[in-house]
RNA sequence: GGUGUCAUAGCUCAGUUGGUAGAGCAAAGGACUGAAAAUCCUUGUGUCCCCGGUUCGAUUCCUGGUGACACCA
């Protein structure tokens, strides 16, 4: 069983050692890391996001990291498109490719695909985000269980989101949103492990309470002031970003700040766990050398 | 030392005209198929500070105690 071409995907929550991991395995099979973070794909933010530090991505070239700019549109589908381009030229050198991250969505993109829909406008995009302002929730309620009776009894009609997505897409397609929603999986012609970092809760929130220290120390402050004239961007609708933003307006206290950070990281590693624990092909590893020698020993199998 | 106020969920507090109690925050659980570090949903039993009294019944009223705060000495 050698020359499968194999994807090693190493998630977890965040702050849980993915990086460390993740660069140790590709640097003993000798292949390179596809990130898997929506948020560290732009390069403008790369204390808040802790990203792969340019030494560390000498050790080990990877992808996605630094690669957008703040301005650009980026997508789960584009990810899945942009990562299964890659991956034949990573296997020319080696039967191993390494993909890491946090970002659940991103993961499952390319683990299971994604379903085939249009890419939105942004006129259609201003459209539905217009309806909402205008008239609410009741009034994307409304529109969608005209547009789309049958998504209107699937969906989470108290999630803006969801209803202008569906709503965006009709708009776009002028077809209904719910035909347009497989549900299948895809099939990849490689083979795929996933493993997740089971690290106690107590020592992640330590974790992530000193890297949130670290990430002041580093200079988190100067970086979100860079980026405060792209604050209306979703890419900066992140926890790092939107605390220190609202000290810049006044409204929090840098020590509040801080400390809402934490709680918002803290906040989003359980809703990381919650995707990873419903999944029944993650494969939990212990953090540090012990995951890396558990992955190695399981890939060999 | 005196006087006054307060003592209720991890925290900040509300409340019960006496029938054993509820908000916000924190915390926990969940959803998730093209913005996902986003967005959304669910979950509140706690010696109502302690001893005693009044009462059918006290966390609620009364005596005493303890603690905190304020003012006066």
């Amino acid at each position: 069983m050698s020359h499968q071409k194999t994807l090693i995907v190493i998630t977890g929550a965040t702050a849980s050692g993915k990086t460390s991991v993740a660069i140790e395995v590709a640097r003993r099979l000798g292949c390179e890391i596809i990130s898997a973070d929506s948020r560290q794909l732009f390069r403008e933010i790369p204390i808040g996001t802790a990203a792969p530090t340019l030494e560390e991505q000498g050790a080990v070239p990877h992808h996605f990291v630094g690669t957008l700019s703040l301005d650009d549109y980026y997508s789960a589908a584009r990810f899945e498109e942009d990562v299964l381009n890659l991956l034949p030229r990573l296997w020319q050198r080696s039967d191993y490719a390494v993909m890491a991250g946090g970002s659940m969505m991103y993961v499952d993109s390319v683990i299971n695909g994604i379903d085939d829909i249009p890419t939105v406008t942004e006129e259609n995009r201003l459209r539905a985000m217009r309806l909402y302002e205008e008239k609410g929730l009741q009034g994307l309620r409304l529109e969608l269980l005209e547009l789309d009776p049958v998504y209107y009894r699937e969906v989470d009609l108290n999630n803006p989101r969801r209803l202008i997505h569906a709503i965006e897409i009709i708009y776009q397609s002028g077809r209904r949103y719910s035909a347009m929603r497989s549900g299948i999986r895809k099939e990849r012609p490689f083979r795929i492990l996933k493993f997740a970092i089971d690290m106690p809760r107590e020592e992640l929130f330590r974790r992530i309470n000193r890297r949130v220290e670290l990430m002041i120390e580093q200079g988190l402050e100067a970086e979100v002031a860079s980026v405060v004239s792209k604050r209306h961007l979703n890419s900066l609708n992140t926890v790092g970003y939107k605390e220190l933003f609202a000290v810049m307006d006044g409204v929090m206290t840098r020590d509040e700040a801080i400390l809402k950070i934490g709680k918002n990281t803290r906040v989003y590693a359980k809703k990381q766990l919650t995707w990873l624990r419903r999944d029944p092909s993650v494969r939990w590893i212990p953090p540090g050398d012990a995951g890396v020698r558990a992955i190695l020993e399981s890939i060999i199998e």
